[in-house]
RNA sequence: UCCCCUGUAGCUCAGUCGGUAGAGCAGCUGACUGUUAAUCAGCGGGUCGCUGGUUCGAGUCCAGCCGGGGGAGCCA
């Protein structure tokens, strides 16, 4: 069979490129079949776009097949497009033949229905034929496309950073081990396991962050950002936490923190931009049955000057606020979900850059500023999601990262020497942040769960597929 | 890991006071000249998450376990 001849349906319902009365082929999935005496409709999706190709048979009985085909059928129809005679789609397909290409039957889970994201996670690999799925995949093959143009488009280097590390102490959490052992009869060596035996000579796990080897690139080639994969074996059963999930991180040489603070509005605001303007149809989806604010959310961001406050002043501003937190607020206390909610949501009403975090409650890598209680971190906040993007600049001088080593990770001394290499030879001030992929994805399409803006989800309890 | 909610047909759900299982959709059969979650008529479809307990009798009450969801912590 020809399967080359073809026609996406997104050129016809999106772009608006294909003439009437041009003989068209689809290929696609039967999403609907209606029929009545003298005249039949199937609705075809082939996956490039949101729409369907409404395809009419007439007289059905001139198409015998039609009575095999069910939704979720593969089908090949041909005939010409013609302006539709009926309401609710500008096209339609006055269809010479249709081909079953691949049946299905009534055991088929997806119907012409709303069926429950819960339900729909069981079945993920059916899930991206219905439209919800489909236009989140859609949009996360275009925002990956949007990273990569934002950071092509500065003149930053797309590097990769290694999936595999020997390195268990990055601060980011707990790791997934990676061994060649065998689990049932693992080798001994005076009471302990001897991991010299094992595959890379060492105990070996799967990164939590690629941050570490991006600051070497970085400082070798000025500007690079990281897009990949990264695990956490956290127990963290909530809508925002996945143990495999896609994150973003670029990296900056010569670079302080308001270098990074601009970045990091700069950036969300232009992918945002982006879904608005190259992702209309998916947004209108969003916007309509997912969360009626997705739009305007984004808009008032894209508007929005991020308000730009130090640790201390939000801390000021929860005890002024008068209201009740469960976790109660002092200077050196961690800020909690509720605690930032307050501040993006109701304080501000609009994103925050928080930064100058207690050292204490900060990871090793973070300038210490002069007054010795603070680190140049950064968290940027958005409302209803949190905590979107986390970064730092760097701390870049030699004895004090070494000091801060030996404070926070005395044990680990030896496996950051090459680390220290990098301030020990060309050091300079630079920065950068951590942005997760499904985290933006999940603001921008208003999507509540982490478990459905990833494709194939990982979570505690739940690697299938 | 902790707190709360939840589990009934392939899917979404109802099931009152403890009295022996229901609807819509999907599927099948038929009707219908333009439908679009098509409509109309009919038919088939159940280990009520699992195990135990209370009771003459448990979908319903109790205990434990398992699954799912929401929130918290950890973070991106």
């Amino acid at each position: 069979m020809d399967y080359k001849t073809r026609t996406r349906i997104a050129r016809i319902l999106v772009d608006d490129a294909v003439a009437v009365d041009s003989d068209v082929t689809v290929l696609g999935l039967a999403r609907t079949v209606r029929r009545s005496k003298g005249v039949a409709f199937v609705d075809v999706n082939d996956g490039s776009c949101f729409g369907n190709l409404q395809a009419v048979f007439a007289p059905p009985e001139n198409f015998p097949v039609l009575e095999k085909i069910l939704t979720g059928a593969a089908v090949r129809v041909r005939g010409k497009l013609v302006r539709s005679q009926g309401k609710g789609q500008e096209y339609e397909l006055a269809a010479d033949s249709i081909d079953l290409v691949g049946e299905t039957d009534a055991s088929y889970p997806l119907q012409k229905k709303r069926h429950s994201f819960e339900f729909l996670r069981e079945i993920a690999h059916l899930r991206p034929r219905t439209n919800t799925f489909g236009a989140v995949n859609r949009i996360r093959s275009k925002l990956s496309y949007a990273i990569h143009k934002f950071y092509q488009e500065r003149g930053f280097y797309y590097i990769h950073t290694p999936l595999i590390t020997t390195s268990d102490a990055e601060g980011a959490g707990d790791l997934f081990r990676v061994t060649t052992l065998d689990v049932k009869n693992l080798p001994m060596k005076d009471g302990e396991i001897d991991w010299t035996s094992d595959f890379f000579n060492d105990q070996a796990y799967l990164a939590v962050s690629g941050q570490l080897e991006g600051e070497a690139l970085a400082i070798a080639l000025g500007d690079i950002y990281t897009f990949g994969p990264t695990f956490r074996a956290e127990n963290s059963n909530t809508s925002r936490h996945a143990s495999e999930f896609w994150m973003i991180e670029p990296e900056m040489a010569w670079a302080e923190q308001e270098d990074n603070w601009d970045l990091a509005e700069e950036f969300l605001k232009f992918l945002f931009t982006y879904a608005l303007e190259e992702c209309k149809d998916e947004m209108d989806f969003f916007g309509q049955w997912i969360d009626k604010e997705a739009r305007q959310t984004l808009e008032s961001v894209i508007k929005a000057d991020f308000e730009r406050i130090s640790y201390t002043e939000a801390i000021k501003i929860l005890e002024a606020s008068g209201e009740k937190f469960e976790y109660p607020v002092e200077w050196g206390c961690n800020l909690q979900s509720e605690h930032e909610r307050y501040i993006t949501e109701k304080a501000l009403k609009k994103p925050a850059i928080v930064y100058d975090y207690p050292e204490a409650i900060k990871a090793f890598y973070m300038y210490l500023n002069d007054d010795g209680k603070t680190v140049r971190a950064m968290d940027v906040l958005v409302p209803r999601v949190g905590e979107i993007i986390g970064g730092s600049q760097r701390e870049h001088r030699l004895d004090v990262l070494e000091e801060r080593i030996r404070k926070m990770n005395p044990d680990h001394m030896e496996s950051y020497s090459w680390y220290l290499d990098l301030r020990r030879y060309g050091t300079r001030p630079h920065a950068g942040f951590g942005l997760g992929f499904e985290r933006v994805l999940m603001y921008i399409t208003g999507m509540a769960n982490i478990r459905d803006v990833a494709t194939f989800p990982r979570v505690p309890g739940w690697a299938k597929f």
